[in-house]
Formats: C-alpha cells, structure tokens, sequence
DNA sequence: TATTGTTATACTCTATAACTATA
DNA sequence: TATAGTTATAGAGTATAACAATA
C-alpha cells in the first residue's frame, strides 16, 4: 500500500465503477457545456441519433434502447418537437412514427460534430499505446453488463426486483 | 456501417463518453443493491473509504477528493454520524476532524468485499484478453480528463464558466 | 391481455447563492 | 480575505402508479 505522503488518499481508483462514473460525468458535462449553443443537451442529442439512425421509430422503443421510461420520453419528445427537430405522425391510432426535419438532420449532424470531437479528445488524451484499447475495453465491459443484467423480458409490472441482479 | 437488420440500431456504442455511462450507471444499480443490507449507497461508501485513508480528514475535504460540493456534503455525513459510522470532534473551531467509529470499520470492511466482488465480476465479464487492459485504460482516461479539466485554482465563485473547458 | 402515450408524483442527485464563524 | 460548515432552494434525472385508447 504506497499511501505514503499522498496529499489525501482516494482509495477508489481502482474501481472501474467510479472511475467509469467519474469519467463519464466529466465527459458529458463537458459534452453539455458544447451542446448548449444548439440548445440541447447530451440526452437530447442520443434521442436524436436514435432516431436518425430508425426513422419511423416510436417513444418506446427508443426508451428502450436508451434505458429510458416511457414516462419521461414525454417531456424529451415534446421538447425536441416544440424545437422542430422532430416529426410526429400517428401510425395506427396508438403509436406514433416519429422522423427528423430537416432541421432536425442538420442539427444532428452539427452536433454530432461537437460529440465527436470530445470523444475523439478524450481518446487522444490517454497514452497512445493504450489508445487503440479504449474502445473494445468499453464495448467489452458494456456487453459484459449487458449479458448479466439480462432483461427477463422486459418485466414492467416489476415482478422480480430482488433477484439481487443489476436493477436497470 | 453494418446498419443491414438489427432490431433497432444504436449508433451510440461508439461513443466512450456514452458507454461509460451506461456502464456506470449499471454497475453502481448493482453495487446499490447489494449495499441496500447495511443501509448504505454507494456514495456512502465511497464517503466511508476516504475517511478510513485519511483519518481526522474534514467534509470539504473528502468533497474535493469526490467532486461533492461542500453544501451536499452536510445531509451525507449527517446520515454517516446519525448511524453510528462516522464520528465527528471539532478540530479549530472552524474544521471537524472525521474518523470511522468501530461499527463504521467493520461496515467499511463488509461492504468492500461487495464492492470488491461487483468490480471483479465486471473484470471477469469481459473476454479474458481484454481483461488486464480494463483498469489501465479506464485509469488513463481519467487522468486524461482530470488534467484536461484541470481545475483552476478551485474557483467557488463561478467566474470563468464559459471557458469551453468540462464544468466540473 | 399487452402495448403506446400520457399525467401526476416522488425521490435522488447535483448546483447555486447566501449566511455564520472562524482562520 | 479565504475557508468550513450550514441552510435553503432549484433543477436535473429517474422511478412508480395509474389511466385511456388501441392492438
């Protein structure tokens, strides 16, 4: 333990938890910060490229693909509609086909800009042997997660809680 | 861009900044839960560590180390001491030195082995040549991020804020 | 019966401003 | 003048329960 003279001792830098949240929230902050000038936010501009990515897309899927609850899509898509970045259209009476303006494509893309940017710094900024690794390490871990988190079928009347598994 | 069938596509996993958060935020879901028996989240335990490192160590202290403003800190070491596992003595009549009492050490050393075993399953999860990779890269990306936003003399008074740089 | 969109609501986490008392 | 602890408050983010309309 080479606590000698360390000015105060953080402990937890070898978690790869707090080192992923604490990274994460400098990133997105960071991400926020650069976002602001388009008047969106870090989770606006993930709504976005999901979108993009399915048009035709509705609020549930994308919630599910972002780990989002239908409840709070509400706001996120009303927000990103009054801003005119995305189209609602109803399909079959309950669900509805949402797509970009052209607004909506031209600030994705500026954004993405932005995003790109910042992960891209955040890759150069460690040593370049490690570089090439900070993808599939992250990939790696996520998909790990992802396996043992296991949604048991998408349980929403939360039947299960105490299974003593990850609970999102 | 192999976009050919997938259910419904998601450009993100692309983005460190993106899976550190979900990873995060799944990881520290877990280690909640298991943590739920003593009463404590993972915050309160990341608190626990730094006082055990750095004995007679104050609040505004362990809330640099954190990055928890100094006002948070008041309601978590409240709770800390209210349960019995954190004892405060007035050091200068200003400064209260902190230090874990005989059932904070005990919980300290209980939930590490939790913490230790989510973090080691999250090492485990990852395909075996990946595995040793997991701490440096996550280690080097947030000494890149910590000298990127390199805090400027630890300004409370927000002056400079729109410098472009990460906000916190 | 299950799903989509929705409202209402509550709880946690984080941020800011201001105050006091001490150094 | 700067720092430690504190209070109050506001804003995100996240969670649940319930409902109507529809499939």
């Amino acid at each position: 333990m080479p606590d000698s003279d360390c000015e105060t001792c953080d402990p937890l830098q070898a978690y790869p938890g707090y080192l992923m949240r604490r990274a994460s929230m400098a990133v997105l902050s960071d991400i926020n910060a650069r976002l602001a000038r388009f008047s969106i936010r870090h989770v606006d501009f993930s709504v976005l490229q999901i979108i993009q990515a399915n048009p035709g897309t509705n609020q549930s899927e994308v919630g599910r693909v972002l780990e989002i609850k239908r409840a709070n899509m509400v706001p996120l898509i009303a927000r990103l509609e009054k801003q005119g970045l995305v189209s609602r259209k109803p399909l079959d009476g309950r669900t509805q086909a949402m797509r970009l303006t052209a607004r909506g494509r031209t600030l994705c893309k500026k954004s993405q800009a932005v995003v790109d940017d910042c992960e891209q710094a955040l890759i150069d900024s460690v040593p370049e042997p490690l570089q090439a690794s900070v993808l599939p390490v992250l990939q790696a871990i996520w998909r790990g997660l992802e396996q043992r988190t296991a949604t048991p079928a998408d349980t929403e009347n939360g039947q299960e809680v105490n299974t003593g598994g990850p609970s999102r």
